[in-house]
RNA sequence: GCCUCUGUAGCUCAGUCGGUAGAGCAGGGGACUGAAAAUCCCCGUGUCGAUGGUUCGAUUCCGUCCGGAGGCA
């Protein structure tokens, strides 16, 4: 049996992935798939660092500026999609190209993760976060130490999202989140990945090209989005997840200056920048290549060929 | 020119009644299975401005010099 190939493009913000990605699909006949948590929604672009219709060069990008902003996706939702994307790419007889930074998004499209099939439910969601408020996680934390001592030595007291997720698995399916990861794994993966990463050797320098788009990004109307988005939704929950946003609203709203504003945005695309290298490192399936030591983009994609080349060759 | 204050971690500053030092921020490392651009955990050695003196011992006290801030002429 022939595993499906696919080519995946992971890295930090703002260190290349999107015209790497582009440039690669036009060399081989590819799609792209965009992974990435935010892009996903048509409102927010600017912030996004979505490529242009000019950009995309008439490479056809998914799963990218289709969704409401009021509308909620998680990675089940993700994983149904991108999938149903792969089969699609493929039986028309192209490549499919992953390309994003949402690790988590990536990881378990590539290793096949199977989620199960349990409704959520928002009234138990919500009185385990009363709880949670309550004695900060104390009780909900020896619970889960009795239910799923596994788990309980991985999720720290304070960290309440998965605390809450954790028990709201159990009393949904009656089954342990350790019990689910062990069956979420149990399929292999019906595709044959290979991975290309892209990193600067030099942290500064990548934080130098992050700030600098920050600024560009204000250039281009960063603002004027963010103040659209802000009048026109009155459910901003996801915006507030979204870097760009959550830092320049305390100014929309007159309660902080536009400077502090801009270096906080800055900042935290720094902090996310090294969250997502930090997710990325731990797959030794990577291929990475160092931006910063390559004389130019030409060279960039020389690397590229090379370790797509003997991937197809397989 | 004189007087006062000041020089300690990348930054802002504590502190040591003389036994070589510690907070916040910045930064670094890590975790991650249905909110993931989210959420959470861990990490503090630095010629204590330079140099001479007193002392068993000085970043701490004294002298000189070099930066910085303010005041008076």
């Amino acid at each position: 049996m022939c595993k499906q190939k696919i080519l995946v493009i992971v890295g930090p913000t703002a260190s290349g992935k999107t015209k790497l990605a582009i440039e690669l699909a036009k060399k081989y006949n590819g799609e792209i798939i965009s992974a990435d948590s935010m892009q996903i929604y048509k409102e927010m672009s600017i912030a996004t660092a979505k490529p242009t219709k000019e950009e995309q060069e008439g490479i056809p990008h998914h799963l990218m500026d289709f969704l409401p902003l009021d509308k909620p996706f998680n990675l089940s939702d993700y994983l149904n999609l991108a999938k149903q994307k792969i089969k699609e790419i493929s039986d028309r007889g192209k490549l499919p190209i992953i390309a994003g930074g949402t690790g988590l998004y990536i990881n378990s499209l590539i290793d096949n993760i199977k989620l199960n099939e349990s409704e959520q439910d928002e009234n138990l969601r919500n009185e385990l976060y009363r709880q949670a408020k309550q004695d900060n996680g104390e009780s909900l934390y020896k619970l889960l130490c009795e239910i799923d001592p596994e788990s309980a030595k991985t999720i720290h007291q304070n960290n309440t999202i998965r605390l809450v997720r954790a028990i709201e698995i159990y009393k949904l399916t009656g089954k342990t989140m350790t019990e689910h990861k062990l069956e979420s794994k149990l399929e292999p993966s019906p595709y044959d990945v290979c991975i290309i990463g892209l990193n600067y050797e030099d942290r500064e320098k990548l934080y130098e090209k992050i700030n600098l788009r920050v600024d560009i990004m204000l250039k281009n109307g960063l603002e004027e989005e963010v103040r659209q988005v802000y009048n026109n939704n009155k459910n901003l929950k996801t915006a507030y997840n979204a870097i760009g946003y959550k830092e320049l609203i305390p100014y929309i709203e007159g309660q902080d200056s536009l400077e502090n504003c801009i270096e906080k945005i800055k900042q935290e695309s720094r902090r996310y920048a090294k969250r997502q290298l930090t997710w990325f490192r731990r797959d030794k399936r990577i291929n990475w290549i160092y931006v910063d030591k390559e004389k130019n983009f030409k060279n960039i994609i020389k690397k590229s060929d090379k370790i797509i080349e003997t991937f197809i060759s397989l």
